[in-house]
DNA sequence: TAGTTAAGGAATTTTACTTTACAAACCGGT
DNA sequence: ACCGGTTTGTAAAGTAAAATTCCTTAACTA
């Protein structure tokens, strides 16, 4: 009959189905969002924010009831006429799970669909291979979960931070230098599986540029970027409230900013290459710098950056050069950044958000005169609960999305 | 009464309208998108590819076509059944003008809503004033427009591109240093008045990046950026097909980049600055600088940057060093934008696209040493056009959207 | 206790979609 | 030339969901 042999199933449509109750789960998410923003609310209120008429309100908060995504909360009473019904948003609809993997810490929260945290636990990472460290985290989790009085089944989603850049195409993290084994495939599947929700893998400095953005020093911000300096340099940008992943997940990977050739312009003659060197902007500017440049200056004994900072706080000058250089290095990070982006605010976290009272003066300093655009700078709100908050926030919103999307589809 | 002395105005309803014809709209606007991907084309199709019923297309297109969004452009024969009238977007409805501003050339083209160039005329820019600049450009408009046939009022929006960066709020130019009194205020009214239509006014590296993307080496790429190296150094970033501008549209004014300090650690005794000097990237890269670097190698005379490219090309071996040192430099850029953004693709356009030939080899092979990262890296398609087609292809996307707005709530 | 004010809900109308049915138009074959 | 097969476009009927109108209920106030 027709060309092939297999009569062609029609081509989905390229908007699925739009008519069928399309607008009801438009209007019943707009309400979700406007009690989310504004609970305790009345259906009254709802319909004069939402410019929704009364009963459609009414009808449309019904069905958010009875999926158990929003519940009544109390009567607004003293006002002039009939005491209203107020509503809020339901946190019990589903919780979340966040974990921080970090170099020498394994974090895990448990939190509900409002965010506030029901457990959490912290554990010394001795792991050094990817399968105990993996295990650790999955045992932590399923501790914490116990912990909040959950069953492993309440929990919808599960978000994880940990160093290097994780391809969701190839299923596995590249750039993780310092943790052996975890750059082998399918460790997605493999944490899905062990902790019986979906999960999802985040850069943990552009985990915790979300956490500073949702409760920290970033909050409301259109457009920062999130600055980490400690063993490596790490940064998170985020745009209207949503990470800027960049093509392959690795944006904010400062630590392969390059060296820049000398400005003196005298090239050398024929091959001889005018950058001095090859190398990374990380060796110059992280932590181990600190010590480097403090240990240049004079400074003797072992040495730690923690170290050479409490030192220069105390007034010790050797030290407190250090500490310039390093502001001075930091400032031009933060140039080579804001150039690129323009960001509005640039939050400090890690060992220099720790240190800000000392960094700032000096870096700002050194940033007026490095390029005229001005973006603030402010130290982190958070500091190293950075990471976990944002993967809970982030795990949160994941999770509001899902369960609002399975009462309006399934 | 209540509790102020004038009743206050109910808030603005946090969802504009909803009720009044929204899914209808919706409707709408799916349908003209369809047939701007897909025309000519036939209700019928239209119906199987949007998944809405045949008589509701037939409703709604019949209300594109009274308002002049779309016409019947002839019959679909030689099929099996009935001939099908096919619709094609109506390209009429309205029509854009776009000009660049640059410092030697003033262009202006004229076009329709397919993105058509019907006029356009470039004229030597001898203007160094603001008011003639400005008085130059209108005239050149208003000339185009009257050359491809049309009345003024035709005319739906315009948009300039120009450098500097437009400060939206302050309606002022910031950062244009060529162009004395390019930075008074007022300037985007003062165009609309003269222009008789809406006026937006946008950065040109930022412009020749949409260009790109519309229809020159960047079509349909979710990430890139555009690089342009001539008198000075810019950059555009399109992000899922839209202007990454920053928080106050000075996102890639990468002339701001800072010069990096010396990768050797040394520091040096007190406040000795470790930073060699304070300075831009710009003067390191630009054509100035690819001039100096002849010089520097040994030729003499009245040099150009074009004139070394075209030495280079001929096989003289200081132009050829002078170039390499070139695309060494600006593989630097590339990698320092790449570290921070991760963009899948780079454009290069300016003289640094004209001259691809001769750099692309050498600048891939300095980033591949500079970064793990690897984006693609193309010329631009476009060459001197970009900011004027970018100009136009912008002002034909706004262009859209205002007049099926006015079609929708007018 | 009566009056005022606002909330919540029922009944009705409006809008805009789908389904079903059908006439019109085009092709190919006899 | 004409007829069956096939597809397009439209008309009529049916349905989902929202707006409008109007009414009851509940709380405070005088």
């Amino acid at each position: 009959m027709t060309a092939g042999g297999i009569p062609p199933e029609n081509d989905p449509p390229a908007v699925a189905h739009w008519n069928r109750g399309v607008l009801r789960s438009i209007n019943e998410r707009v309400l979700l969002d406007r009690v989310r923003a504004a609970a305790p609310i009345s259906r009254a209120q709802l319909a004069r924010d939402t410019g929704l008429s009364k009963p459609t309100v009414s009808t449309a908060l019904d069905a958010l009831e009875r999926a158990g995504l929003v519940r009544a909360v109390g009567l607004e009473t003293g006002a002039r006429g009939r005491a209203a019904l107020l509503y809020e948003p339901d946190p019990t609809a589903g919780y979340v799970v966040g974990i921080d993997v970090g170099r020498s810490w394994i974090r895990v929260a448990v939190a509900d669909l409002d965010g506030r945290l029901l457990a959490r636990q912290d554990r010394h990472n001795r792991a050094r291979t990817s399968a105990t460290m993996l295990a650790t985290a999955t045992d932590l989790a399923q501790t914490v979960v116990a912990d909040a009085g959950l069953t492993p089944t309440a929990v919808v989603h599960t978000v994880i931070g940990c160093p290097g850049v994780y391809d969701r195409a190839a299923d596995r993290i590249r750039y993780a230098v310092n943790l052996p084994g975890w750059g082998r495939p399918g460790l997605r599947g493999r944490m899905e599986s062990a902790l019986g929700t979906t999960v999802d893998i985040v850069n943990d400095a552009n985990l915790a540029a979300l956490g500073e953005y949702h409760s920290g020093a970033g909050v409301g911000c259109p457009l920062f970027v999130y600055v980490t300096v400690g063993t490596g340099l790490g940064m998170g940008i985020v745009a209207d409230g949503r990470l800027f992943p960049g093509a392959s997940g690795a944006a904010g990977e400062i630590g392969f900013l390059p060296l820049s050739p000398r400005p003196s312009d005298r090239v050398g003659h024929g091959a001889s290459a005018p950058v001095p060197r090859r190398g990374m902007l990380e060796d110059a500017v992280s932590a181990d710098a600190v010590v480097r440049g403090a240990r240049a200056l004079g400074m003797t004994g072992p040495l730690t950056a923690k170290g050479v900072f409490d030192a220069a706080r105390r007034g010790v000058e050797p030290a407190a050069g250090a500490v310039r250089h390093e502001a001075q290095r930091l400032a031009h990070v933060v140039a080579a950044v804001t150039a690129v982006l323009d960001p509005e605010l640039v939050v400090l976290g890690g060992g220099i958000g720790a240190n800000a009272d000392l960094l700032m003066g000096p870096m700002t300093a050194a940033l007026h005169e490095l390029t005229p655009l001005r973006p603030r700078v402010a130290a982190s709100g958070l500091g190293e609960e950075a990471v976990l908050l944002g993967a809970v926030a982030t795990a949160v919103s994941t999770a509001r999305e899902r369960v609002f999307a399975h009462h309006a589809q399934g």
